[in-house]
DNA sequence: CCAAAATAGGACTAAAATCATCCGTAATGT
DNA sequence: ACATTACGGATGATTTTAGTCCTATTTTGG
């Protein structure tokens, strides 16, 4: 359907999330579900996998949880989205080259590569801490406009 | 899966080869299905989808088939593509304001619009003509390598 | 050492989407 | 009338999505 699957979105909030917090100490995944919204034992598989990919550290036991692997700022928001649904690839024709028999003559294969480009530009731009502090921007905003009604 | 269905592929195959086929005299399903090798049944489905949305135009009995219903020139690979999926969004958060009560304070979101603004940018920037046209280009640099060979 | 606290991981499932096929119906030109 | 061609509805197999649940395994504070 040319669109993300909750696993990305989901993935997305919980590492937001982690960044949000003093690195070094580790959360719970209550904690990260019940915030962002997301179903404890669903989240718990992406967790697994975040951890898997190495962007997430995670410890068992008591004070035990989840911290990021990585510092936010070398965290991107594609990396997080391919950590869960695998590479993104606009058509089947750009998993590999060969895929689709018809790449020698097809006019179309290239604007596919174009539009991957384009689209993997804006997701590589964006890390983990410029989304924290755009959130933080965005907070600030709204404390300001409550002030004045 | 961020990814095209087969709907929206065969979709542009098949308004591709009717923009490359002189305007006016239709062309049997048949004739699409296996130039294009699109499944003959499935592309029936596609192919009414695409008279419905009046990017192409059907006559039945003999002498039918399909032809395009407006000028190559006027019909993008995005308008093709949203005949037969729907309109795109890469994130259900784009559908609509307030399709996800998150948007308000959502730092995601604008990277989305974003990224959606540039896609929507590549696809609706290529006509039918312009792949017809990229199509012949690629046909004669593939003969002249034959040449040489 | 042990119990409590956490994550890890496997099995399972309901619902939806994907990718089709098949067949009777309707329209159209000769 | 009749051959030809698209239309439209029903059906279905397979895969993906979006979860749940339960039992292990690890860790640590007491």
């Amino acid at each position: 359907m040319l669109q993300l699957t909750r696993n990305g979105e989901y993935a997305v909030r919980a590492v937001l999330f982690l960044a949000s917090r003093p690195p070094g100490r580790p959360v719970l995944i209550t904690e990260i579900s019940e915030s962002q919204e997301v179903p404890k034992s669903y989240l718990s598989k992406i967790m697994q996998q975040l951890v898997h990919s190495g962007l997430v550290r995670s410890r068992r036991g008591i004070n035990g949880g989840f911290t990021l692997a990585r510092p936010a700022e070398s965290i991107t928001l594609k990396e997080t989205i391919e950590a869960v649904e695998g590479p993104i690839h606009l058509n089947v024709c750009l998993i590999r080259k060969g895929e689709c028999h018809r790449d020698d003559f097809c006019p179309v294969h290239p604007v596919w590569q174009e539009a991957q480009r384009r689209l993997s530009e804006v997701l590589d731009g964006k890390t983990m801490a410029d989304l924290v502090r755009d959130g933080e921007a965005i907070q600030g905003r709204l404390k300001k406009s409550r002030r004045k009604r």
